[in-house]
DNA sequence: TTGAAAGCGCTAACAA
DNA sequence: TTGTTAGCGCTTTCAA
């Protein structure tokens, strides 16, 4: 580009000015502006304050774009969420964007519902905007998905524990050690009839879960038996259908472990609509430690489902990978959880 | 650029093909790969059919960032907000992105915890990369700060009656008739002695919630007693604060009104606490429905604040000044709350 | 219906 | 320490 013919539709103040509009108002070429902005070359003393200065007066700013299309770096990831709206998210994306922010990216959020087309189309847009990076908690993609954008150079890490993926690095909760902590917690009490509600069967970490509360059951010589375990939804009327149905065994459990906060919340109103002591006759543990396990009565027990520090995590290895910091073998990285007693349990 | 030195470097499967890549293999020119994607050209039935060959065999993918810096569209908006984690805020961003991405727009989502400063850089940012649009949630950005944005040509729509602004669309929840119809509820059952517990004074959406209450008894013809009114934090705390400190006064309320959920959680705390029954000797109203407000004992009687719609609404007047279908004089929308009684009151 | 050519606004060899 | 020059990969006049 020629800067005098710039300077004829731009420096009159007609459209946003460029960097050659600058370098003609400092009196040094496009290439001293550049640098005196990206620091990569050494600048003299006197060029920087002339730039400095034409820039204020011209009120200059960069265009990422036009940098980006040069430099294949848009400072620009995608997080790729079920929904943004389920309480556990935005912790995630929280975390995540506290590590990218500070280096200077800017995090895209989607919604895919679960919805698998949604998911694909998603990630189609990230390799062709492109992004730099791509964080994804997918319920149900097939490693092909993330070829295509490991084809292209994008990074990926995956979120949770749910595809049979192992192109990508990956973080997860201990999901497992977490439910055998608290089903521990349980049985030194005393307590060996206990109950498991399940999530849906096979989506998400249900399963892992489960296995946890076997493990600890085995380990304490419990017999595992099958009818303490019930699948249903992970919502606060699973929770109620989830335990109605359990109470109505011949020998009930004394005691709920839940695949989730929610589920854990609709078993506490069952056992209030049933006049049924909190934790004296029944015993109720959640799973994630949502907002609201704080504020029902009584206050959930629960397992700590870390999602500000995956967030954080996932943001780590990504840039990692962004800078080339880190070039080696996928990592798999899983996030320990925390037991936390309140009044449920 | 030349098709054929192009060809060298990335034909042979070494980087992301190109348009001329594409052409080439098609035997069209690069300006009849772009029509044919755009659709804003005829193309031949018999070029389309080669080149959508070519694309596939190819794997190509349009690389956004060029098209950008063209075009002069980024398909970017920008939702600046305090804090994601802000339960608030998820729903607005869901409906923001409900009405943005099926118009091909994705939403970069910016936390700045009320932090003036990181506002300021988060705006500036968005000119420099730049953006389409941005939505945002600002305490206490200036208007000085909107032009930048503007002047670059870049539409703002703000969110919440926050600041005074009157250069920009507006969006915001209708707060004052909110409390006020909540108040009438209360004094329709023979309530007068009403108290209301506000969160931090001059920030965020308490002072219109306060209007509303006076509204309301100003129009039954009740007296407004100052001692009724506390401020205090827009936290479970504050509430507890807010209503212990109501509660010791001599003539103590037999209702409260709260700024929002978290402050009438804590104040349904201290009601427990104090052995009060509520909503029999105390009601409790909260404002914005939360989800933990339909899970906390007894549920909360509250006024809905529709962030979903919010985020809707911002994403349309958006949509209709980036697209120009829209350019007329600023606009300002008030989003209808809805009442919804449970068990608090 | 098609193509050639000129940029969009930057960055980075390369040369001085 | 600085400037010249050649693109990054597209879109869009303009001319055919």
């Amino acid at each position: 580009m020629n800067g005098t013919s710039g300077t004829v539709t731009r420096g009159r103040g007609r459209l946003r000015p460029g960097i050659t509009d600058v370098a003609d108002l400092a009196g040094v070429s496009a290439t001293t502006v550049s640098h005196t902005l990206s620091g990569r070359r050494a600048v003299s003393e006197a060029s920087r304050v002339k730039v400095l200065a034409a820039i204020s007066e011209l009120g200059y700013r960069p265009n990422q774009t036009a940098a980006s299309l040069r430099t294949q770096r848009t400072y620009t990831v995608a997080l790729i969420i079920p929904d943004i709206t389920n309480p556990y998210y935005p912790t995630v994306a929280r975390g995540l964007q506290d590590v990218l922010g500070p280096a200077g990216y800017l995090s895209v959020i989607c919604n895919t519902d679960g919805d698998h087309d949604v998911e694909r189309d998603y990630l189609e847009q990230m390799v062709s905007r492109p992004v730099d990076g791509v964080v994804i908690a997918a319920f149900r993609t097939e490693p092909a998905q993330f070829k295509t954008l490991l084809d292209a150079g994008i990074p990926v890490v995956m979120l949770g524990d749910t595809s049979d993926t192992d192109v990508s690095d990956q973080v997860m909760t201990d999901d497992r050690t977490g439910t055998a902590e608290a089903t521990r917690y349980l049985l030194d009490q005393g307590i060996t009839r206990i109950g498991f509600i399940d999530g849906e069967f096979g989506v998400g970490p249900g399963d892992q879960r489960v296995a946890g509360y076997h493990d600890a059951l085995l380990s304490y010589g419990v017999r595992i038996d099958p009818d303490l375990l019930v699948t249903t939804d992970y919502t606060r009327q699973g929770g109620v259908d989830g335990l109605t149905c359990l109470l109505n065994l011949p020998d009930p459990p004394r005691a709920v472990l839940c695949a989730n906060d929610l589920i854990a919340i609709g078993a506490l109103d069952v056992a209030r609509d049933r006049g049924l002591q909190v934790p004296r006759q029944l015993a109720i543990v959640g799973f994630d430690d949502i907002e609201a396990a704080a504020m029902v009565t009584p206050p959930l027990t629960t397992v700590v489902n870390p999602g500000y520090e995956l967030g954080r995590t996932c943001g780590q290895l990504l840039l990692s990978r962004i800078t080339e910091d880190f070039t080696g073998p996928r990592r798999q990285i899983v996030i320990p959880t925390r037991f936390i007693t309140r009044s449920s349990a």
